[in-house]
DNA sequence: TCAACAGTTTAGAACTATTTTAATGTAATT
DNA sequence: AATTACATTAAAATAGTTCTAAACTGTTGA
């Protein structure tokens, strides 16, 4: 298991100790060659359904918000009940289904540099997202 | 009070009875010249200050989706623990201050027209916002 | 005026996502 | 192997939100 290395390396990386439920969770999120959205519970799930690991709900909250501070994953702003997240960390935006409350994504290149006039001073803009909501296009069906 | 016709207006058209305390939630948000973000804890909490009426978390939070509903109140998507809400139901975007737990309104005349060249079959988009999150520009302080 | 009814309000309970706790377990280092 | 420092865990705590069921209000019509 080449990829081991990296998932070892992330995790010191993000401050913490290389242990089996940790691995698993950088197995599952790290490994695929796509990158998705997940939410905690998601991620929980598809844990239990690989491996014969246990792993708690701490864990995995702990170890996702490493990772997020560390930059390994994006926290996605949506008013939901319930956060979601990006192994994508690239700069890209979103579109939300609110049918099928499902993320997809936008990349970079399909949306045109984003430039705020409005400036507040002592601050910086740390990022800039874009989240569109979608719905069915009724119109369209008649 | 020539607002109250309005009130009751738009609690009709949003299925709801105008009643005392209704209007009072209605006086709190649409009776300003200025629009404003809330959370709910503090709209709860101006009422309270504002007038010697009693009003329970449940009809809060029902008007204020009935509002939203309608179109007369908008949520702001942010990954916090508690939802924002705005009463400026133009379209615009927001600056949030991530120090501060702040939100900014950005007019639309101060970002270019977004256009997302990504299509998505059958679907239409209902809104598009930008999030800019902000932080303390500690390059300029030194 | 009064009874009946439909819709409201409310406190509190329920629910859900997330975080914390504290006891037990484990990895790394000597 | 012992030690130490950190991890894991189940369970409890917390906080925002939604639901519930009982009491209440105001309107209508006799």
């Amino acid at each position: 298991m080449a990829y081991a290395e990296q998932y070892i390396d992330k995790l010191r990386k993000s401050g913490l100790r290389p242990t089996k439920q940790r691995i698993k969770i950088c197995e599952v999120l790290f490994d695929a060659d796509k990158t998705f959205h997940f939410t905690i519970k998601e991620l929980v799930k598809i844990i239990e359904n690989q491996a014969n690991i246990k792993v708690s709900l701490a864990t995995v909250y702990n170890t996702v918000h490493a990772f997020i501070k560390k930059g390994y994953l994006k926290e996605i702003p949506l008013n939901s009940s319930q956060s979601y997240y990006d192994t994508n960390v690239t700069h890209h935006h979103h579109f939300f289904d609110e049918e099928d409350n499902k993320l997809i994504d936008i990349d970079q290149d399909d949306v045109d540099e984003i430039n705020i006039r409005k400036k507040i001073p002592g601050k910086k803009i740390r990022s800039v997202e874009v989240i569109a909501k979608i719905v069915s296009d009724n119109q369209s069906q008649k």
